[in-house]
DNA sequence: AATGTCTCCAACCGCCCGCAC
DNA sequence: TGTGCGGGCGGTTGGAGACAT
């Protein structure tokens, strides 16, 4: 298994920055590891940067022992060595922040990793790809396409919140779509007298898959919409999509690109400061 | 119990940018 | 100005464990 991760390479740039001489380590070929980290590198890495600090990741990988290139260091260190990483389940305000700020920048991991304390932009990545990414496959549509916003804007993210108000017990700022939205819903319902399924507010399960979020029946129409179920969701897309939501958010204050306001924001981040 | 499939996530890869020389 | 290097970033991969059959 270790062989098939292992490369040779040499290395000959100058070592005086920890008193090595070029030729000596020339005259090894150097094995860089691969794969998985041990706990006795683990150690050597943070011994390392305890004493000299972060940054010349490939002095690091050069000075420690470690047969490891500087990329590698670097990494472990940012994902898993450095104090205070945080591990585990991404809690519901990390959620609604990180489908937020995704909402306003994109894929940018590390700016809106910076916006979580103690994440790293890999764990937020991989939270999007595995979840995010997965429930708009199985809505059979493009994550960045204006159906799955609109879903996560109206289904995802008020579902979040309604979560987050009932286990803190704090309300969040009103200026948000969420009020609006539930305005919004009756007004529409009212004037084309039907509503869409993933537009209701009265949910009476949710994925156990998930943390959230999608609607597994709607006691209403005693009809199930078992999101998970792809097969059904098929033919439902096409229903969705006939409710026109563009000039309809706009005329209630929906419009913009931005699911939050920055007041919103600040308290959610408050509200992860506290955690 | 054995085997196949799926999910998650740690780690790698390649590209890009800024800086020093 | 051109070149090489270090570091950062986003995309992708593959292994381990969970789950299904």
């Amino acid at each position: 298994m270790d062989s098939m991760y292992k490369t040779s390479i040499h290395v000959t740039r100058s070592l005086s920055d920890c008193g090595l001489s070029a030729t000596n380590v020339s005259e090894q070929d150097m094995v860089m590891k691969k794969g998985p980290w041990t706990e006795d590198e683990d150690t050597l890495l943070m011994n390392y940067v305890s004493v000299h600090g972060e940054g010349h990741w490939n002095s690091v990988a050069r000075c420690s022992g470690l047969k490891r290139n500087g990329k590698s260091c670097r990494l472990r260190w940012l994902n898993y060595l450095r104090p205070n990483v945080r591990h585990g389940n991404i809690t519901l305000q990390e959620q609604l922040l990180i489908l937020d700020l995704h909402s306003r920048w994109g894929n940018r991991w590390s700016k809106i990793a910076e916006q979580l304390p103690g994440r790293t932009d890999n764990e937020i990545k991989n939270y999007w790809r595995t979840r995010v990414v997965k429930q708009a496959k199985q809505l059979k549509c493009d994550v960045n396409s204006k159906q799955f916003r609109d879903t996560l804007r109206f289904v995802w993210i008020p579902r979040l919140i309604e979560r987050i108000q009932s286990s803190s017990g704090t309300a969040i700022p009103n200026n948000n779509s969420y009020g609006q939205r539930q305005t919004a819903i009756k007004a529409h319902s009212e004037t084309c007298g039907t509503t869409n399924p993933l537009m209701l507010s009265e949910v009476s399960s949710y994925s156990s898959e998930v943390d959230v979020l999608l609607p597994h029946s709607l006691s209403e129409s005693n009809v199930s919409y078992d999101l998970m179920d792809s097969a059904e969701l098929g033919s439902t897309w096409q229903e969705w999509n006939c409710y026109d939501i563009q000039p309809f958010e706009q005329s209630n204050g929906f419009g913009g690109s931005e699911l939050w306001t920055d007041e919103n924001l600040y308290f959610l981040q408050q509200q992860l400061a506290d955690l």
